[in-house]
DNA sequence: TAAATAATAGTACGAACGTACTAATTTATC
DNA sequence: GATAAATTAGTACGTTCGTACTATTATTTA
């Protein structure tokens, strides 16, 4: 049944978000699941094989989520802004768990490095589509100089946000944010 | 002995900064320093106190970094490119394990928001610093809204640059930083 | 120097964890 | 409806951890 495996990499997900890879266990997934601990195992052999998946599907939700983006928004600023806009919606969530990636990618960071490297997929994906957008009105390198300030900007946003417990700080920086890409498309 | 004790808490904050809280054992600590895992236990009973100590020792080194550079810089402007060219000059660290801070504060925030509290205490350090610095040429709630930003960016670069572990990253941003601070002197 | 205190090392214990394994139950297939 | 496969639950095992405890050695103090 491909639904119990969703139910299980969602509970897996919100767990990992909220406290951690390392102190997700799968004792913790099958009580908020209701299901039994040989169960979980039965679906996800080893612990990585759950966060894998939980990435994964984080991923899928991204990808869907920028396609329908690209899609919605008419320019690219439109674009862009619908970015920061997702930024400041999440604000007490950033502020109560910090990013889901900026927090995930910081632990794994420290100590496994191979699983940091799928992490890493979904700051790309990100990434990728801003540097996309930011080239509908400049060069190749701007492009990308401007995608990485901006996702630094908003991560920074996060964890500070995150270690205050301020959401006001996210809505502060994304006010700068929308600011800082008017100043550019006024310059270009 | 107090030597004793200091030797300790320096094998805890290299240890907990580079494999996390929650990776750091009382065997870790025992087998860096070379002591047995109950000497260390005799210093630092529960393994609460060994982060207390850490983060306190930290702030220390902060506080006299932070005075040391009151005197050194001439004007605020220097003091705050200071604060730069510290966050460049750490670019390597910083990309292979994140921010000490940042790290920190991200994982005890995850369950442990008492213990986060204290970490807070080194953003403090450096924001009241910052805040003050831009005094010099700003009024009040500017300065504390620039001394934010300039914080965001630097834990935005350090994130990014440790998620690519990419010390490139650290060096585009403190150019960036650069470029910002000049701009806003030249503003006011 | 003798007694007391501090420091050090080692061990024991209960809890939690990832994993392996087994048995029972459900679902699918012919 | 019988058989096979998939699913589910529960338990057992070995490891690691924080903490508690004991014994031993070094240091201080009177």
């Amino acid at each position: 049944m491909k639904q119990r495996r969703l139910t299980i990499v969602d509970a897996a997900r919100d767990h990992i978000y909220h406290h951690g890879y390392g102190s997700t266990s799968y004792a913790d997934i099958a009580r908020e699941t209701g299901l039994g601990k040989g169960n979980i195992q039965y679906h996800f052999k080893a612990k990585e094989d759950l966060l894998h998946a939980a990435i994964d599907q984080q991923i899928q939700d991204i990808r869907e989520q920028l396609e329908r983006w690209s899609l919605d928004c008419g320019t690219a600023y439109d674009c862009i802004e619908r970015f920061i806009g997702m930024v400041e919606g999440n604000a007490r969530n950033l502020s109560s768990y910090g990013c889901p990636m900026g927090s995930l990618n910081s632990e794994l960071g420290k100590h496994e490095r191979q699983l940091q490297g799928r992490a890493r997929a979904m700051f790309d994906l990100y990434l990728r589509w801003l540097e996309a957008r930011f080239r509908s009105f400049l060069p190749r390198k701007q492009a990308q100089a401007r995608a990485e300030q901006l996702m630094v900007m908003a991560q920074g946003a996060s964890l500070m946000a995150h270690a205050y417990e301020e959401p006001r700080i996210i809505r502060n920086q994304a006010r700068i944010m929308r600011q800082w890409l008017a100043d550019i498309c006024d310059q270009s």
